[in-house]
DNA sequence: GGTGTGATCGTA
DNA sequence: ACGATCACACCA
């Protein structure tokens, strides 16, 4: 029996979060997948988060209430989405990188394209936003009632979560960067490609 | 397995 | 000008 995560989960540290977020079930539209990867991002000490300076209209929903869907558009083609986290005062969100498909997997390949392997489809932070279908009027809804959930089916995250440097960036890294964690060794991991 | 490159456009 | 990316070409 799987329940919706509420808000309190949601309502801490993004690099608490994350880790945690690891093996639960991401659901909507039509489709289901366990998150086996996720990168934490806060304003406060992250040059890399896109609310490091400051408030916008595209990072709003970051400065929001926590549980709430950040859903970004990048390299002019691309839709990305975060699960925004409460560390007080601070815009803080948690990127979902990659899922292991789980059902409506024949509509994840419609929508990413035909002849896609079972770990294409949601092996990549844009690549999961359009084996869902979530694009930008996504942004701001409320995953802990709106179409789209995360759900606890009561598989627990990783004893020992894989962690390593975030994917992609060019700025915020450092020694205290390590705020990628995913579940070692699944196949839907994303290709790490660091820059 | 790996690396290199073009696509494409909102944001700062 | 560049990006919290991807697909495909090509090499190994």
């Amino acid at each position: 029996m799987a329940r919706a995560l509420t808000r309190r989960f949601f309502d801490r540290d993004a690099l608490t979060v994350a880790p945690e977020l690891l093996n639960k079930v991401l659901v909507g539209n039509g489709v289901a997948a366990r998150l086996v990867e996720v990168e934490a991002y806060r304003a406060d000490i992250d040059p890399a988060s896109h609310a490091f300076g400051g408030s916008t209209a595209r990072n709003q929903t970051m400065f929001g209430p926590p549980g709430r869907l950040y859903v970004y558009f990048t390299y002019g083609m691309h839709w990305c989405a975060n699960v925004v986290c409460g560390t007080d005062g601070v815009a803080s969100a948690v990127l979902l990188r990659a899922a292991a498909p789980l059902t409506g997997l024949d509509l994840m390949r419609r929508r990413r394209g035909p002849g896609r392997a079972d770990r294409e489809l949601c092996a990549g932070p844009a690549r999961l936003t359009q084996a869902f279908g979530i694009t930008g009027t996504d942004d701001d809804t409320d995953l802990t009632r709106g179409p789209i959930r995360v759900l606890d089916d009561a598989t627990p995250p990783p004893d020992r979560p894989g962690r390593s440097v975030r994917i992609g960036l060019r700025e915020g890294r450092g020694d205290q960067d390590r705020w990628r964690w995913f579940v070692e060794g699944d196949p839907n991991v994303s290709r790490t490609r660091i820059r």
